[in-house]
DNA sequence: GCGAGACATAGGATCGACCTATGCTTTCCC
DNA sequence: GGGAAAGCATAGGTCGATCCTATGTCTCGC
């Protein structure tokens, strides 16, 4: 492999129009220079200068040369720039996985934090499923997310909780408002569940199976739909009642279900968002950015957990 | 030094998403390319790589790092493909020496005999003074030349007669043009003395000096100019007579001199026109190229040495 | 012709690249 | 869950490339 410091040493000679000048320019003896434009020399099979009495003047060859050594460095050159440019932020992309109510809470604000100090960055927030952001942080393409969980141990995941976001119980009926929700009313009830609580996080859903448990009944919905939007307009036009955080809740009502409100269950209960990443990782300062500042924002509108 | 083969390995390892795969691929054995992926790494100071269960997953930094690797390595591809180019005669630029007569007789047949050859050449045919091709040569700058000498002992120069060309006397003056002129004749004669045969080749010089020394005279001219175009164009005008070669006669007297001729010397004298290099070196496939084209084409106008 | 300058060569030391063998972690499958 | 398989990391050793110093050889200038 024809290799950057022999078309280096070319350069440095093809300039000074000498060997010892170049190894000087280059701090390396004159017969390692002679060493490596032979070699370069031998790997090109064409011979790029010739030794002419006092120095070297460089052959048609070497003339052909010149400017593509001169491309091939400054490339390299660029390349390292690119490179130190993502070290320390100042290019490059973040990629972050966020999903459920952490989404809903701080996506927007979020980016906009990541290029208020990095304005040169990309950002990507990682999100349309849950399955699409645990399979991606399992598989490694995702190195964090801030999603929530329902406990501390998945399976290789470190889990680290950050906000506790209570669950809510939604109802276009006032009457049904009128006093927290107790496992018994939540059995009796006809649900509309969205993936992004029911399914997904497994928080609500475990939260939710153990409150309806302990009335001896299972746990039924009668409506299940992909996203918290799309259960909430079902609130609002009456079909069927949800259980959702609050901060959607507070969120979504006012836009898309006027005339439904919400409820606190009895006892409280709390789903917890938490950063997500690899057990045993050591993350990048572009994570440990993002998780610090999601965290910043999350606990801006969440109780602290 | 940041190194071609660590990118390459790098590549390979993006392209398959693991080490195993890339160092299969490279023909290589696996910890070597784990070895390289880790000192480009530690050369970067940032991390390529996650190394997640089954596989690498490139960070963000790979993913900068790739379209930049790419192309430094296309560049070297590139630059491989100039260079072999160049080799083979098919690109690139062939530059040689060609004064005096040996210009006047066959440069534009020269260089179309080239192309026809190797269409995609340049061609530099070096020869505005004579003083420059032969300081070109002598620094190497120039590898070979063709041009007209005295002798063949030129100073750590390797000189090849390859034909001769008489010098002949020109005038406009048809009463001296009757028989040929002898060294008496010389002696008087009013000359104009183009810098082509006289300073500059050294071969029409020392000849006439010979001749006019024989009649007890020194050898001095009327006028002198810089081309021999010129010296034809006051012959023309019959302000002086002159000697230059034959061929240059031939070719110039109709054009510049209609109303002038030319009659041999007694005896008669000739130039040498050689191909002349520093003395042991080796000559490059385009420079032995042009010796053999130009001495072809010399040989077809002016007789074999 | 002789000294200075510059490239080539020779020999030895050092460093890097490569390999095989093996250990460790993750994944997959029963 | 446990064992086999796959894949990366580590260890140790060999070999070649790189680099140095010392010296030879050629050219140039005085």
């Amino acid at each position: 492999m024809l290799s950057l410091h022999q078309l280096a040493c070319f350069l440095a000679t093809y300039e000074h129009g000498s060997l010892t000048a170049a190894a000087e320019e280059l701090g390396y003896s004159q017969p390692s220079v002679s060493e490596q434009i032979r070699a370069l020399e031998r790997r090109l099979d064409v011979q790029l200068f010739r030794r002419v009495g006092r120095g070297v003047v460089p052959t048609t060859a070497g003339d052909t040369l010149r400017p593509y050594a001169e491309k091939v460095l400054s490339t390299v050159q660029e390349t390292e720039r690119a490179v130190a440019g993502i070290r320390s932020l100042e290019t490059g992309t973040i990629r972050f996985g966020m999903f459920g109510t952490a989404r809903l809470y701080a996506s927007a604000g979020l980016v906009a934090d990541v290029l208020a100090r990095y304005p040169g960055v990309r950002v990507e927030l990682i999100g349309q499923n849950s399955n699409d952001v645990f399979d991606q942080l399992r598989r490694g393409r995702l190195e964090a997310a801030m999603i929530a969980v329902a406990g501390v141990d998945s399976e290789g995941m470190a889990v680290t909780p950050v906000a506790r976001d209570e669950l809510v119980y939604v109802s276009a009926d006032r009457d049904r408002l009128s006093s927290p929700v107790t496992a018994h009313r939540l059995a009796r009830a006809s649900l509309v569940m969205a993936e992004t609580t029911w399914r997904a996080t497994d928080s609500a859903r475990t939260v939710l199976r153990r409150m309806v448990h302990e009335t001896g009944h299972n746990p039924q919905t009668r409506i299940e739909v992909e996203d918290v939007e799309t259960a909430v307009e079902l609130v609002g036009l009456g079909l069927a009642d949800s259980v959702i955080n609050k901060g959607a809740a507070e969120q979504l009502l006012p836009r898309l279900a006027p005339g439904a409100g919400w409820v606190s269950l009895r006892p409280r209960q709390y789903d917890t968002i938490a950063i997500v990443h690899r057990a045993n990782a050591t993350l990048s300062p572009a994570a440990r950015l993002m998780i610090e500042l999601a965290t910043k924002r999350i606990q801006a509108i969440a109780e602290p957990a």
